[in-house]
DNA sequence: GGCCTCCATGTGATTTTATAACATCGATGA
DNA sequence: TCATCGATGTTATAAAATCACATGGAGGCC
């Protein structure tokens, strides 16, 4: 996880992921907060869960329902596809993780507990994944909808490009 | 294309799908606007890519991969995967289809030949899809997208929900 | 013409992603 | 006690995508 040892120490709270901060924090709280939610819930948050939650949550990137699948395997648990991908639709169902359809791969969400529309950038040359806001209803798309009597759901929102340090790199 | 003088008085010129419209148009000014277009820029033309943007042209939802496949052998052509994939990824690349992430399916371009960053709105009950266009760099993305220095090379947006005709028959 | 290269097409085989179908087990509660 | 429910586990299979390699036509060049 090259961890960027810059002076930034935490995480600007509504935004990047691309920026330096307390990874640490991240994990530790998503996980709280994942608790804190299915408690108030009635939810089960079951160790397989829990720990696929601990798997996404240790990466600003995102990982396929495989590579969860083995390091659920490793940690003990099924080793069977199903067994990832009932974790991974638990907490994206529960809004503690995403899925990246462009990737076609899974991410915890940056933001749990709060209800949101997420947009998505991902750094194409070096697969990191930062969650941002969408507000899908304010733009053209919104405006299309509502011409055309559409009942937007869900919205999915994900834009490739280039991160901050990659660009840094490419250009030097 | 956008030809708008010969539509219907129901099609928008640069929206929708959802609503009625003069269908063999479509077809027809889709495969002119790709024959031009290639033309234009000795791009081949071929008589697998023709017939898959035709095929892609029939319908407005998308298709995936092996059903495109499954009529390009119908019409003669060859019946392994990458005789499909090698034709969508020529249409994608060149503006004529798109790719629907959320379905891992493949749509005809509604106003091929025009550079932009297409949204589209899904019908979860009877699977159409309905072309808008996006403005990314506007939005709460786009803002997100500076304030991270992230350079967006291309979008993905795309709305699941109910469609006029479905929300309409759910009611009655 | 003969030859070379490029690119499109075709094939078989494989990898990656996702779901179906069914058995077991513990917690809850009538 | 025992019926039910939800979570976990397994085997098997489906669906989506790519790899690797052979063939064949169109142009350019000698």
């Amino acid at each position: 996880m090259t961890s960027p040892g810059h002076s930034k120490a935490d995480t600007p709270p509504d935004a990047l992921g691309f920026a330096a901060h307390d990874h640490g924090h991240c994990v530790e709280s998503g996980i709280a907060a994942a608790e804190e939610h299915c408690a108030a819930k009635g939810l089960q948050f079951t160790p397989v869960r829990r720990k696929a939650l601990e798997i996404l949550l240790q990466e600003h990137r995102a990982l396929g329902a495989y590579e969860v699948l083995n390091r659920l395997r490793s940690a003990g648990f099924g080793s069977q596809p199903p067994v990832a991908y009932r974790a991974l639709d638990f907490l994206v169902a529960n809004g503690f993780a995403h899925k990246i359809e462009r990737l076609n791969a899974f991410i915890a969400c940056a933001h749990p507990g709060t209800t949101h529309s997420p947009a998505f950038m991902i750094c194409r040359v070096c697969d990191s994944v930062a969650e941002a806001s969408a507000t899908p209803t304010r733009g053209a798309l919104g405006q299309a909808a509502r011409d055309a009597g559409f009942r937007i759901e869900r919205t999915v929102v994900e834009a490739e490009g280039v991160c901050p340090a990659c660009a840094e790199k490419a250009d030097a």
